[in-house]
RNA sequence: CGCGGGGUGGAGCAGCCCGGUAGCUCGCAAGGCUCAUAACCUUGAGGUCGUAGGUUCAAAUCCUGCCCCCGCAACCA
C-alpha cells in the first residue's frame, strides 16, 4: 500500500466553470478513485485561485468587492463538482488564511535565502497578461494593452536554478509528461532564463497577498497560487501531514500552463529545498468541432447540459474514453452519442440486460454458481485474471483511455461468449450448462463494473448491486443506459 | 527561419517515445442468432500509414528534406 497525492490546477475565478475545468477535475477524480480502490492512501486536492488582477477586474465589472465576487463564484465550482461526483479530499481557496500564511512564510524564506531581490525595471507591460513582456513578444503582436511601465519590483532568481532544472528534467524521465512536453520545456530552457517578477505594487493592484517584507506590495498571482500544492498538505505548519503527502505524485494540468508549472514552480521548490513532484502531466484541450473552445465564438460547452440529458456517468465515461491523454480531442454531440450508444447502451448496458433477463426468466432470479469449467470458461477466466493488471498498468502510465478500452473490450468478449454459448438454448437441454454460462457472464460483468467504478461510480455500483453475488438474487432494473435515438 | 498540433481503409481515431506480418469504433455488404436497449455474433469489401530520400536484415514507428491542414486578441483545463 502506498500513497497517491494528485492535484488539479486551482481554477481562476473570473468566470463560470466549463468543460475544460470539468475534464481536468474528473480526470483527477478517476485517478484518485483507481488508487483508492487499489488500497492506496489518497489525497486529492483541487480549489480556486482567487487573487490577481483579472479577478479584481471581474469583480469591479460586477460592482462587487473581489472577495464577494469570489464568494459568489466558489459555490458554482463546488456545486458542479458535487454534480460531477467529484470526491476531492480538500478544496483550497487562496484567500483562506491557512494558505496565505504559507505564502507569506515562503516569500520570507526565499527572501532570507537571498533568492529575492528588489530591482527597478522599465519595460513593456501587458495589462492583460499581468506581466512584463519582451520586445520580441511585443513584436509578435500577440499582446494587447501594452504600455511602458517603470517601477520597482521584487524578482525571484529563477535563472539561478536553470542548470539544476535542466539536469533534473534530463535525469527524470517521468517528471514532465507526455514526452513531447518534456522536449518542449527542454527546448525552452536552451534560452537563458530570466528572473521572475513576483511583486505588484499595491498602487496598481492590491488584490493579493501582501509581501511580508514590504507592505507596499502584494505577490504575483502565480507565486501565490502554485504554493497551494504545499500549503494545504501542511508545509511549515503540519510536519507529519506534509511528510505523508509531499512530493505530489502528479500535478495534472492543461498544456497552457506547462511553463508556470515546469519552470516557475520547480525553481521555487529548488529554492525552498523541497523535492520535486514526481510527475507534471499536461493534457490536451477539448476542441469543439475542430476549433478551440472560446467564449467569443460562443461554443463553450457547459457540462451541466450534457449531464442533465444523459447522466453524469455517461459524460465521465465519454471524456475518459475519448481523449488520449496528452493530445487534443474533439468534442461533438455526435461523437458523444456514438460513444454512448456503442459502448454503454449496446455493449455494457445491453449485456447486463441479457444476463439479468435470462437469470430472471430461466433460473428463478437466483444468480447461478459456476460449476465445472469448460475450455470456453477457462478462456474467459484467463482474460479476466489478466484484466486488472492490464488496467492498473495503463492507469499507472496515465493511459486512462487504454484502461477504459480494455475494460469495455472485455464486455465485448462477454457478449461474444454469450452468443456462442447461447444459454437461452442450453436452458432447454442442459440446465447446468446454462447456469455455468450465466455465472461466468455475471462474474465477468461484475469485474468490468468493478474496474470501471472509478469512471462511472454510480452506474457501476448499480451493476454490482443488481448482480449481487453468486447465489444472490438479481434485482429488477430498468435499462441502465437507454439508447439515445437520433431523430433523422 | 514566430510557437504549437496534425496528415493511418468512407468517417472518427489508436499504434509512433521502446522498429518486427496495419488495429479499433462507426458506416457499408452478406449471413447467423432471437436471451437482450431494432441490441448481439460471424464473414467480407476498403489503406503502398502526406511525400521524397536515408539508416536497418526489417520503418506507420528512427533520421533528413519537402508538401498540405488546423489553432495562436481576450476568456481558458
Amino acid at each position: 500500500m502506498s500513497k497517491f497525492y494528485v492535484t488539479t490546477p486551482i481554477y481562476y475565478v473570473n468566470d463560470a466553470p466549463h468543460i475544460g475545468h470539468a475534464y481536468t477535475t474528473i480526470l483527477a477524480d478517476v485517478l484518485a478513485r483507481f488508487h483508492r480502490n487499489a488500497g492506496d492512501q489518497v489525497f486529492f486536492l483541487t480549489g480556486l485561485d482567487e487573487h490577481g488582477q483579472k479577478v479584481m477586474q471581474a469583480a469591479q465589472k460586477r460592482g462587487m468587492t473581489p472577495q464577494a465576487h469570489c464568494d459568489d463564484l466558489a459555490p458554482r465550482f463546488t456545486n458542479l463538482w458535487t454534480k460531477l461526483d467529484i470526491r476531492y479530499d480538500d478544496f483550497v481557496r487562496t484567500t483562506e488564511e491557512r494558505h496565505k500564511r504559507v505564502v507569506r512564510d515562503v516569500l520570507q524564506r526565499v527572501f532570507d535565502a537571498g533568492d529575492i531581490y528588489l530591482n527597478e525595471y522599465e519595460g513593456l507591460y501587458s495589462v492583460a497578461e499581468e506581466r512584463f513582456i519582451t520586445q520580441t513578444e511585443f513584436d509578435s503582436g500577440q499582446f494587447r494593452d501594452v504600455k511602458m511601465l517603470k517601477e520597482k519590483n521584487y524578482f525571484f532568481k529563477m535563472s539561478k536554478y536553470q542548470k539544476q532544472l535542466v539536469d533534473y528534467i534530463e535525469t527524470h524521465d517521468d517528471f514532465i509528461l507526455p514526452i513531447h512536453r518534456r522536449n518542449e520545456i527542454l527546448g525552452f530552457l536552451k534560452q537563458p532564463l530570466g528572473d521572475l517578477c513576483i511583486s505588484r505594487p499595491k498602487s496598481r493592484m492590491d488584490w493579493g497577498i501582501e509581501i511580508p517584507f514590504d507592505k507596499d506590495y502584494v505577490t504575483y498571482v502565480w507565486f501565490d497560487a502554485l504554493i497551494n500544492y504545499i500549503s494545504i498538505p501542511g508545509y511549515l505548519y503540519d510536519d507529519a501531514k506534509f511528510k505523508q503527502w509531499w512530493p505530489a505524485d502528479v500535478h495534472l494540468i492543461g498544456k497552457d500552463i506547462l511553463t508556470t508549472h515546469s519552470v516557475y514552480w520547480t525553481t521555487m521548490l529548488f529554492s525552498l529545498g523541497l523535492p520535486q513532484p514526481k510527475t507534471i502531466f499536461a493534457h490536451g484541450w477539448w476542441l469543439i468541432g475542430d476549433s478551440k473552445m472560446s467564449k467569443s465564438l460562443g461554443n463553450v460547452v457547459n457540462p451541466l447540459d450534457l449531464i442533465e440529458q444523459h447522466g453524469i456517468d455517461a459524460v465521465r465515461y465519454y471524456l475518459m474514453r475519448e481523449m488520449v491523454l496528452g493530445s487534443d480531442a474533439n468534442f461533438t454531440p455526435e461523437s458523444f452519442i456514438k460513444c454512448y450508444n456503442s459502448d454503454l447502451a449496446n455493449d455494457f448496458g445491453n449485456l447486463l440486460n441479457r444476463v439479468s433477463g435470462l437469470i430472471g426468466k430461466n433460473h428463478g432470479g437466483i444468480i447461478p454458481t459456476l460449476g465445472t469449467l469448460t475450455p470456453a470458461e477457462e478462456d474467459i477466466k484467463a482474460r479476466a485474471d489478466a484484466l486488472p493488471k492490464q488496467v492498473n498498468a495503463a492507469i499507472t502510465a496515465f493511459k486512462v483511455q487504454e484502461a477504459v478500452v480494455a475494460a469495455i473490450e472485455f464486455v465485448r468478449v462477454l457478449n461474444k461468449y454469450m452468443e456462442v454459448q447461447a444459454p437461452w438454448k442450453l436452458a432447454k437441454t442442459d440446465m447446468p450448462g446454462a447456469e455455468r454460462v450465466l455465472a461466468t457472464a455475471a462474474s465477468g460483468l461484475r469485474l468490468s463494473a468493478t474496474l470501471l467504478l472509478p469512471v462511472m461510480p454510480d452506474k457501476c455500483a448499480q451493476v454490482l448491486d443488481i448482480l449481487g453475488s453468486p447465489d444472490g438474487k438479481i434485482k429488477l432494473h430498468p435499462p441502465l443506459f437507454p439508447r439515445i435515438e437520433v431523430e433523422t
